[in-house]
DNA sequence: ATGAAAGCGCTAACAG
DNA sequence: CTGTTAGCGCTTTCAT
């Protein structure tokens, strides 16, 4: 069942029936609705693998991620999925778990036109290999700077300043900072920026702690200190997570939040939304990020100058229920 | 960048370097290396258009997935990506948003060599349009029975069965269920299997009802029976987010659970184990399904005969601590 | 063990 | 506006 099968059967050529395929305006309209016609008769469809060896694209954009139980690649993805349709393109997604098999199948340069990466794993190593095989590509939430690589990250600083900056506003002076694994950079900036607007204010650190990104995480760390008698009045966390198992925590040592004690999330997990008090947290702009990584993979396609290596987009801070001006006492 | 040039490159025809790359035994072993370093020096890579195209495969399988934001689809996908690699093919995820675009695409006889169909939400015009084009596939998490195509579903009858069963085993009589959307299948038949197991116990079901599958959804459902002062003494929740919703509202109403009311979830979410009391919960045989689904699609694949069109897996009870024997007073 | 030739299904270049 | 010819990069007969 091929083009020639609907040549031969609306009495036109291979070439017109192409013409046809591909919206070629010169086609006589009776001939298109023959064309149109035998190819419905026949139940057509053009081979794919054949339009890609021939054209030198596939239309088909590959995306490697990691995890996906997460609100923030969830949305990230969702958007990419979109933009790219609109282009014209289809996304196939990579889970990046079996580092030989998965990612060097999609990296080649005839099976997608080009890629995208998010929160990669092996960043150097990817980075590396694709420039080597040409393929387009560009980051998503990377860790580390290329050169000549378009990339898109969050200021993860500029989150952590302004959840701070939030909380000293409501007169707390004894604020801590609660962040993820130190492999992430995104933990590293979250708590510059913690540390640049305490030392604004001309405050001290309470102290800060770390612990997986997970709610038990936080949830020890908060009995760990309550225990050792030594909380703030404010707990800026790296993550929903933590945010949630430390209020959990604090609710179990019978303390308020945020009537005692105000938490501040990162991340606006969606689930985490649905517990009370609703958390105040930082959300980070996925729709931007996915958006504007398609149009710069889109330029990296289409061979026009890329802008400045790395897009940096800011996060905003939605105050919610979990904070609240520091009481007097 | 071809065959060609690594044929001229290493002396010998294209023909040879061809089996090499197919790893032919009937090449002397002199040749081979020649190719092979010639491979390297040019860095060289098959075009997967080209041979997709003259060998009529393309060693991808689709899947087609609704949501990834959940456990149990997580565990599905990871298993059949695994097991995919394992057979030598690779697995391109789809997300069915855009029920136009995405799946259509997929839906190409040329673009994957079959596809996996997880809980897919437009169920019957997916079968009827992948019959149509003559594409294997397997269907996973299904809602309906469909003459000759293989599928693995979860005995959701035996999880609400069974669930019911340790809650009277308990000495629990006044027991309740609350379900999710009730256009699901599995919500009918795990409330099925409650039912039966309180007939054949001789109980009258204390009430039912329904929301959404989120924490709230529980939440809100807890709150409005406490409201009206009419609580059983054990609830069996289709789903453990609304199951850890009901637990959170219980304890806002000051009852504690277990110690007052028992509570069962279903699907053993990885973020819900997190809290305390860890929740009794029904788990999903992801690995086997997923298993099962790769191998079946494999001999659809392979042509082999198709056995008996749906595979029913046996859900797993995990007894942990939010359900207790009922409180004699 | 190796190679020449044909062809997978499609599109692009060039005629007419 | 339509068709003829060539070729994308690879594998597969069929000789040798």
């Amino acid at each position: 069942m091929n083009i020639h099968d609907v040549a031969k059967k609306s009495g036109l050529s291979v070439v017109t029936v192409s013409r046809v395929l591909n919206n070629s305006p010169s086609v006589r309209e009776g001939n298109r609705q023959k064309v149109l016609s035998a190819m419905e008769e026949l139940n057509y469809s053009p081979n794919s693998a054949a339009r890609s060896l021939v054209r030198g694209k596939t239309g088909v954009i590959g995306m490697s991620i990691t995890n996906f139980n997460d609100s923030f690649y969830d949305r990230v993805i969702r958007v990419v999925n979109r933009k790219l349709a609109e282009q014209g393109y289809f996304l196939a997604l990579s889970i990046a778990e079996n580092e030989e098999e998965g990612v060097n199948f999609l990296f080649q340069k005839d099976r997608v036109d080009g890629i995208i990466l998010l929160s990669p794993l092996e960043e150097k190593e990817y980075v590396e290999e694709l420039k080597r095989r040409n393929i387009p590509f560009v980051l998503l939430d990377n860790q580390f700077r290329h050169e000549d690589v378009p990339s898109v990250v969050v200021d993860n600083y500029l989150g952590g300043y302004e959840a701070t900056r939030h909380l000293i506003g409501l007169g707390h002076t004894k604020i801590a900072y609660i962040g993820g694994p130190s492999v992430f950079l995104s933990v590293a900036e979250r708590k510059r920026g913690y540390l640049q607007a305490l030392d604004e204010a001309g405050l001290a650190p309470f102290g800060t702690d770390s612990c997986g990104f997970t709610v038990s995480g936080g949830y020890e760390v908060a009995k760990r200190w309550a225990r050792e008698d030594k909380l703030p009045t404010a707990f800026f966390c790296g993550d929903d997570f933590i945010a949630l198992g430390l209020v959990q925590a604090l609710r179990e040592e019978g303390i308020r939040v945020p009537h005692d004690i105000s938490v501040v999330g990162f991340d606006d997990q969606q689930f985490v939304g649905e517990f009370y008090p609703r958390l105040t947290t930082v959300r980070q702009p996925e729709a931007q990020m996915g958006s504007i990584g398609v149009e710069l993979l889109m330029k990296l396609i289409n061979g026009e100058v890329l802008p400045p290596a790395e897009t940096k987009l800011a996060p905003q801070l939605l105050v919610r229920e979990s904070t609240a001006s520091v009481r007097l006492t």
